[in-house]
DNA sequence: TATTGGATCGCC
DNA sequence: GCGATCCAATAG
């Protein structure tokens, strides 16, 4: 309580320096069965129609249109047709990017976690942008819900993170030389990261 | 209308 | 290493 939710500045910077940022960040979703907490623990970014590893690289469709729109709202998809990924959307209206989060370290509503992912182990309850959306019972109603508001946000609680490790992105192997973009980015050391 | 493949996961 | 599972995007 008492922690600072972030506000729609914080995601109209630019989408590499915001995903580096969100590390160490709580995101909290408030649903009907419960609050669920986490500390950001790996992100990547999504930069604009020339990223030919985003679903924008092919301009704007019913799907993506969230990622064109303006910044401080959640894009959330299916993915294999059984998982779900969730994005913050982030630069200035027109300008489509995003912040894919992929992992978090569970803070509050463990119990409700753990029944939702039906697993113990603490490092496998949101380890993966799959896993992370399945465990904060986040799915496609809430795509373009808007980050300000009191259902699914972030909030700054002043943890300082340890190193951050920068890599290339997982599962965009297709997109030519964007698929060696430096743009996936995570808390060294932490047994919550996803693996690849 | 039909086909293709994916910003994944977990088991074999 | 591979199958699950389905829908958005593209081609016909």
């Amino acid at each position: 309580m008492g922690f600072v939710k972030l506000a729609r500045n914080f995601y109209e910077q630019p989408t590499v320096q915001a995903a580096r940022m969100l590390l160490g960040k709580y995101l909290v979703r408030v649903h009907p069965d419960g609050v669920t907490t986490g500390m950001i623990l790996e992100t990547e970014a999504y930069v604009g129609l020339e990223d030919k590893a985003s679903h924008a690289s092919r301009g704007r469709t019913p799907r993506n249109a969230v990622m064109f729109g303006p910044a401080g709202f959640a894009y959330v998809y299916v993915i294999y047709g059984m998982h779900h990924c969730l994005n913050a959307v982030t630069e200035p209206e027109g300008y489509p990017a995003a912040v894919l989060i992929r992992a978090v370290q569970p803070c509050e509503g463990l119990e409700l976690i753990r029944a939702r992912r039906r697993k113990q182990d603490s490092r496998m309850l949101a380890n993966g942008p799959g896993n992370l959306c399945q465990a904060f019972g986040i799915e496609r109603g809430l795509n373009g819900v808007d980050l300000c508001g009191d259902v699914l946000f972030v909030e700054d609680r002043k943890v300082s993170p340890a190193d951050i490790v920068t890599t290339t992105r997982v599962g965009v192997d297709y997109a030519g030389p964007w698929k060696d973009m430096p743009w996936r980015f995570y808390i060294a050391g932490h047994p919550g990261v996803s693996k690849r």
